[in-house]
RNA sequence: GGGCGGUUGGCGCAGUUGGUAGCGCACCACUUUGACAUAGUGGGGGCCACUGGUUCGAGUCCAGUACCGCCCA
């Protein structure tokens, strides 16, 4: 197993190779149930067949993961259950392009033969992500990945749309849709991009048809007045009052439509007159159906005028946009073009393919959603569906509340069919689980499945319980549902965490999940979103291979679900915690040459030295945050504890002070238990910090000495998450060691400030007040040595102190370093003066606040208190500065 | 138009219940000592976007303004 040397710098890349093999090889991603332990479970949001992964499936991956592998370490069941989904424009857009390419067109093939086709293209490309998310090191039950086209995941579709269109929930309706004359097909709501376009508004004049002049309307859309069948003013607009019930003329047709007055009109907007074009326009279409006016097509499903008797010969089969030329200028000419106008206004687009969106008078089939709102929005305002940041709730509840009938029907043939038949013969229509023989009603042979497909996010709403078998009920549904934590991105809240939220009550009666994590999106280093189409967006594989899988988790889990809504990519954060990686390991290489030959046994209490105890303390503080921070999916305050942990206390105190305890143990016959409090410390650091950096702590992990009881395991994974041990708690090693610390840095500071070279030792005398940190630092003496390069040192009560010495106070103790043979005193002098100058400000702002008899009566005893002992300290300082001054112009 | 985020040293960000403003990178100086130069040690650098208010005291609370961004209409 040990094939990789332990040698400086760390080589992710060998490692994660390494362990990726060894845990695929032993399949300790399997499903694994046992009956007797709790349950922790996400669905992975399925990703499209057709993506690769980016940066927000790396970041989502990895916090999921984080928390999968957390209750897997504490002893739950855990279920990951990973997949895709079928995406249907993305992948019928996908072969259609393949196609394109061999000269081939779908209707060339027929339905059934470019369903082949897009099979193939899914079989052969369709898991590419799993292989990208293999890099990452995700623990997915790897043995369970689903597909929302596989056999049992269809029969969930199928008895979900039976059972709503038998209670009359899915219904035909006719009314305006969005269209996307590019994929030609309809689009629910959220499948609509807005965005602020730069346009004209036309002013074009209609004549009245009695001879008495024109009204003059406002619009973008000058190519959709074929279809218009009235003007519109607002009632208790005065301009205009004596023209309602008049008529007009539409300009170039002639055709005759009338004046109406509708609230709906704003006064303000452009002439306050505006043309009613109710087939194209989905406001108009209320405004239409309010005053029974007609519905005139204009305009086709390619977004071409269309060839009937609205639209004039000249302009028939012509585009909408290249047609809107033309008509400007024949109404030019024709002297009906009163004005054009710069105008930036909302336009919508195709998420898919960026085509501006045709509204378009269709049939389409249409959710009911207001009663199956109510029971979702109560899940989310009582709590009993927590999102995280809580604010997401509002976008959630927002939405719900103003819910309206979703289009579930898409025109296109990769999907799931919509399940119902019309028998051509009694014109009968009834939706079945499977495709039935014959007309339920008459028997005829005559029957025909409609040709629509479902919308993609109708078979995605019934992910986390169609992948464990629903309708059938499972030991998986009884074991993993209602799942524990949905981990996804703002932008799918509406679109895909709202319809999961009443798919689930609608048919399991119960949530989905209990949370529902939002985390941030990434964009680029200068705020932008990322784009493959732009060209801009960061491949999170590329940066898996330069700076390793852990250090990109890392990064991911620093960036957290609670902070901003959006985090820019900075790789240089990447280059840091790859470093850290690289500190960790050397750190362990370290440590497991130290612990050759060691068996792990219980620590003797009474013969730790301050710095064990010490430690110890840091690391079941530690211990307590994280668990603190997992439970409350702080991931970034996780990272920062493990971050200052790893680097400041262990490597940087723990380790320089086992150089010397160890060197000792040597020298004398003393047993210390550093080489134990070492294991206890790094091992269980190790299992800590596993679930963010899987490879390497499983790396080092193997190698490290460690309980009998763990001898058994597979793998770090399955090894117990530690747990906080009160009893190591010691807030008195916490003081005394902050003393030695402090101490240790006034010497380097001093050596450093008098420019004492660093090869030299410097003689340090250190006088203290008070009995129990005389005690400690006389104890604390070797470390003080050696980290600071003392020698000699004396620790008294008080004594004689030389002429000519650097003196710093801390706490009760006065550090003193004879100077007389090591210094630079101009260089001194000024940087004495530089520091007593920081102090003065410092002291002003502090003495301010005492001096100010408000303070002094309000404020709480305490803060008082510790204000005035700060201005004591600070006080002392100035002194010693002002004493260091003295002793230098005495040369 | 409605809702929501953000604005803190050159850059990216932390700042829990108001009490001498922190971290990482970058920068300066010193150091290749037996885990690590992807390192160690010390250091310099901030009218906390703006305006008002509450308070003995505001980066933190309240109101408003500006700019950047996201979502929904």
């Amino acid at each position: 197993m040990n094939t990789i040397q332990t040698k400086a710098p760390y080589n992710a890349r060998e490692v994660e190779a390494k362990w990726t093999k060894y845990w695929f090889d032993r399949q300790v991603f399997d499903l694994d149930i046992d009956p007797a332990k709790p349950s922790f479970s996400i669905a992975l949001p399925p990703p499209n067949i057709t993506g690769n992964l980016h940066m927000g499936h790396a970041l989502n991956g990895t916090i999921q993961d984080v928390l999968i592998r957390w209750k897997r370490m504490q002893g739950y069941n855990v279920l990951w259950q990973p997949g895709t989904d079928h995406a249907g424009i993305s992948t019928q857009m996908v072969v259609e392009r393949q196609l394109k390419k061999e000269g081939k067109t779908r209707h060339a093939l027929g339905r059934l033969g470019f369903l082949e086709r897009v099979w193939q293209w899914r079989n052969e490309y369709g898991d590419q992500i799993f292989s990208q998310y293999k890099r990452l090191g995700v623990s997915f039950n790897w043995d369970r990945i689903a597909f929302t086209m596989d056999p049992g995941y269809v029969r969930a579709i199928m008895r979900a749309f039976v059972t709503l269109y038998r209670e009359g929930l899915i219904y035909r309706g006719h009314r305006v849709t969005n269209w996307c004359p590019r994929c030609l097909t309809s689009l629910s709501d959220l499948e609509v991009e807005h965005e602020e376009t730069k346009g004209h508004l036309y002013l074009i004049n209609y004549e009245l048809t009695d001879g008495t002049g024109s009204l003059t309307v406002a619009t973008t859309r000058p190519e959709s007045m074929f279809g218009d069948v009235a003007l519109a003013v607002h009632p208790a607009d005065d301009r205009y009052t004596s023209y309602v019930g008049k008529s007009v003329y539409v300009p170039l047709s002639r055709r005759e439509i009338v004046v109406v007055a509708d609230n709906y009109v704003d006064k303000l907007f452009g002439t306050g007159v505006l043309k009613i074009t109710p087939a194209h326009d989905a406001n108009d279409w209320e405004v239409g159906q309010r005053h029974g006016l007609s519905a005139p097509v204009v305009l086709d499903q390619y977004g071409k005028l269309m060839t009937n008797e609205y639209v004039p010969h000249q302009f028939q089969g012509k585009e909408r946009f290249a047609s809107r030329k033309e008509i400007v200028e024949e109404l030019t000419s024709q002297g009906l073009l009163s004005e054009i106008q710069d105008y930036t206004h909302g336009l919508g687009f195709c998420e898919r393919c960026h085509t501006v969106i045709e509204p378009l008078l269709s049939d389409q089939w249409y959710l009911k959603m207001q009663e199956l709102a109510q029971s979702a929005i109560k899940m989310v305002e009582d709590e009993r569906i927590v999102f995280v940041p809580d604010r997401y709730a509002q976008t959630y509840l927002a939405w719900m509340r103003n819910i309206r009938d979703w289009n579930i029907s898409r025109q296109l043939w990769w999907g799931h069919r919509i399940p119902v038949w019309t028998c051509k013969d009694c014109i009968s229509q009834e939706a079945f689980e499977q495709t039935p023989e014959a007309c339920a009603k008459c028997g005829s042979l005559n029957i025909e499945q409609d040709p629509d497909v479902l919308d993609t996010w109708f078979s995605s709403a019934l992910w986390p319980f169609a992948t464990l078998g629903w309708p059938d009920d499972t030991q998986e549904l009884r074991t993993f549902y209602p799942t524990t934590v949905l981990s996804t991105a703002r932008e799918i809240i509406n679109l895909w965490v709202a319809r999961m939220i009443f798919a689930s009550l609608k048919f399991l009666g119960t949530i989905p999940f209990k949370n529902v994590v939002v985390h941030p999106v990434i964009q680029t280093s200068d705020g932008k979103r990322m784009s493959k189409s732009k060209g801009n967006a960061i491949d999170p594989l590329d940066m898996i291979d330069k700076y390793g899988a852990d250090a990109n988790r890392f990064w991911f889990a620093s960036v957290g679900v609670r902070g901003d809504q959006d985090v820019r990519f900075r790789e240089d954060r990447l280059e840091e915690y790859k470093r850290f990686a690289n500190k960790l390991w050397n750190a362990g290489r370290f440590v497991l040459s130290s612990l050759e030959g060691f068996t792990p046994h219980a620590i003797e209490p009474d013969k730790l030295t301050l710095p064990d105890r010490w430690i110890l303390h840091r690391f079941n503080i530690l211990l307590r945050d994280v668990h603190e921070g997992l439970r409350n999916y702080n991931f970034d305050d996780v990272s920062k504890a493990f971050y200052e942990f790893t680097w400041d206390a262990f490597c940087d105190w723990y380790l320089e002070i086992v150089k010397i305890q160890l060197a000792e143990d040597s020298i004398s016959d003393r047993t210390s238990q550093t080489d134990c409090v070492l294991q206890v410390v790094f091992e269980g650091l190790l299992r800590a910090l596993h679930p963010i950096m899987p490879f390497l702590t499983e790396e080092l992990w193997q190698r490290t000495p460690k309980s009998p009881l763990f001898a058994e395991l597979d793998s770090i994974m399955f090894a117990p998450y530690p747990r906080q041990d009160e009893s190591l708690l010691d807030e008195d090693a916490e003081k005394e060691m902050g003393l030695l610390i402090r101490i240790i840095r006034a010497i380097r500071n001093i050596r450093h400030t008098y420019n004492v070279p660093a090869s030299s030792y410097a003689e340090v005398i250190i006088h203290c007040s008070d009995t129990a940190e005389l005690k400690c630092l006389f104890e604390g003496q070797e470390y003080i040595k050696r980290l600071a390069r003392v020698n000699p040192i004396s620790i008294l009560h008080h004594g004689m102190v030389p002429a000519m010495v650097a003196k710093e106070m801390i706490s009760c103790a006065t550090v003193y370093v004879p100077l007389a043979t090591l210094i630079d005193v101009d260089k001194s002098k000024d940087k004495l003066m530089l520091r007593q100058e920081v102090l003065a400000k410092d002291l002003e702002k502090v003495r301010q606040v005492l001096e100010n008899k408000d303070f002094q009566a309000k404020a709480p005893k305490e803060k008082v208190e510790t204000l005035q002992l700060q201005l004591t300290d600070l006080e002392k300082q100035m002194e010693s500065i002002e004493a260091q001054l003295k002793v230098l112009a005495l040369r």
